[in-house]
DNA sequence: GTTTGAATTAAACGATCGTATGATTGATTT
DNA sequence: AAATCAATCATACGATCGTTTAATTCAAAC
């Protein structure tokens, strides 16, 4: 149980970093947000990219638990039969998206976890290795038993794009909503999680382009006379 | 014809954003790498802000430009007919993978170009909007017309979903350089465009949703007892 | 009641940031 | 040859950054 500063000096850098991005939030503004004196950042957390692991391990820790734990359901499920490539998609995507009902301050938890990927400070890449490496395996692998038929490079750049429409819609889910005119409404979890799961499942089930190539040329590839 | 500094900045400037985010590069770097004084950022561009626009600028203009080229092309070739989505995906998508061939610099300007989509500086909205809202509208239309089952609210959605794989390659390939210990070769631009259309029209192209639910729970949804 | 030690505070440090200024250069024009 | 003007230069300004220090608070332990 981290002291009430502690604790305090969290929400308010998470909500900021999750606005603004890391490096344009000073830890005057941070402290300044939770009630806390400047010094204190430095007394609890050491420096400021303490600070910014202790933001995302607090976050990105019970998030992957909970994947990993609707994984192992999935697969006790399925025992020896197939997996189903829905079932594994929703354990990746379902936790994340639900994050945004979390507590009070909804998306801005998923914005954060989204933002990790974007962010590609040199301090962050050990971070993520280590919150991550063991959802990239079990992943790789139940997408691997739920689509067989797909050759290794195909199936990691399948994932590679998976992980990319979900992390935009982490962080970049008020665009669509903004775009859409209030038509596309990125609140509705369910609503969210389900046209996702239905998008990727779709891609990832696709046919393999295999060695060659399936469509004529577009045409316009005339040999890059652009403006 | 921009003089040689004026040039010479830009250049230092895109190769630095791109590497290390827009608010990590001081005006000190971007000049000291372009050989130019440091006064020459005001002189040629008046702040650091005019600097960044004109940095996004150079390169998503002609980007969709490019794009709208192979969009009007596509659209000649259907006539009447019916518009392939393969192709309008191709002529959004391609356009983008191709700047990591560009010049020597190669992925930097894509990865520049993805950051202009995670980076949400408030200074950044304006410039998006007038940079992307006619690619926007333009290709909106396309996809409606290319998959006009799908109601608008689906259309969008999946269109958010296209864009997120885009930009997560664009932004993050050499992660999956690396993941894939090398299996996975994001600098083969044919392929890489190549899987994206593939994964992305399978699934722009997957059943609707429709209202009611058509997969049964993924039963670990017991209601939020998480961890 | 005194001591202890974790927690908080005010104040300052050196570094670096974006920006501004005024002098200087050097080719072009009159 | 003198004047002009865009361009570059060295230098400095004020602000803000992350970090550090030393003093102070205050409840628990003895």
């Amino acid at each position: 149980m981290p002291s009430d500063t502690k604790r305090q000096i969290l929400d308010a850098a998470e909500t900021l970093f999750a606005a603004k991005g890391i490096d344009a939030v000073s830890l005057r503004t941070v402290t300044s947000d939770a009630g806390a004196n400047l010094a204190s950042v430095h007394y609890h957390f050491g420096s400021k990219e303490a600070l910014v692991e202790a933001v995302f391990e607090r976050r990105i820790g019970p998030l992957n638990r909970e994947r990993i734990r609707l994984l192992d359901e999935c697969e006790r499920r399925a025992g020896d039969g197939s997996l189903e490539v829905e079932d594994v998609l929703r354990a990746l995507i379902d936790p994340a998206m639900r994050l945004s009902q979390e507590a009070e301050r909804g998306e801005t938890f998923m914005r954060i976890c989204g933002r990790f990927f974007t962010e590609t400070s040199e301090y962050l890449e050990p971070i993520f290795d280590r919150l991550f490496r063991e959802i990239i395996e079990r992943f790789t692998a139940a997408f691997h038993r739920a689509v067989p038929e797909l050759s290794r490079a195909d199936l990691l750049w399948r994932i590679h794009f998976v992980v990319g429409a979900m992390v935009h819609t982490m962080c970049d889910s008020q665009r669509l909503r903004h775009i859409s005119g209030g038509l596309c409404d990125p609140g509705n979890v369910e609503e969210a999680v389900d046209r996702m799961v239905a998008f990727t499942a779709a891609g990832l089930s696709a046919p393999a382009a295999g060695p060659s190539g399936k469509s004529p040329a577009p045409a316009g590839k005339t040999g890059g006379a652009s403006s």
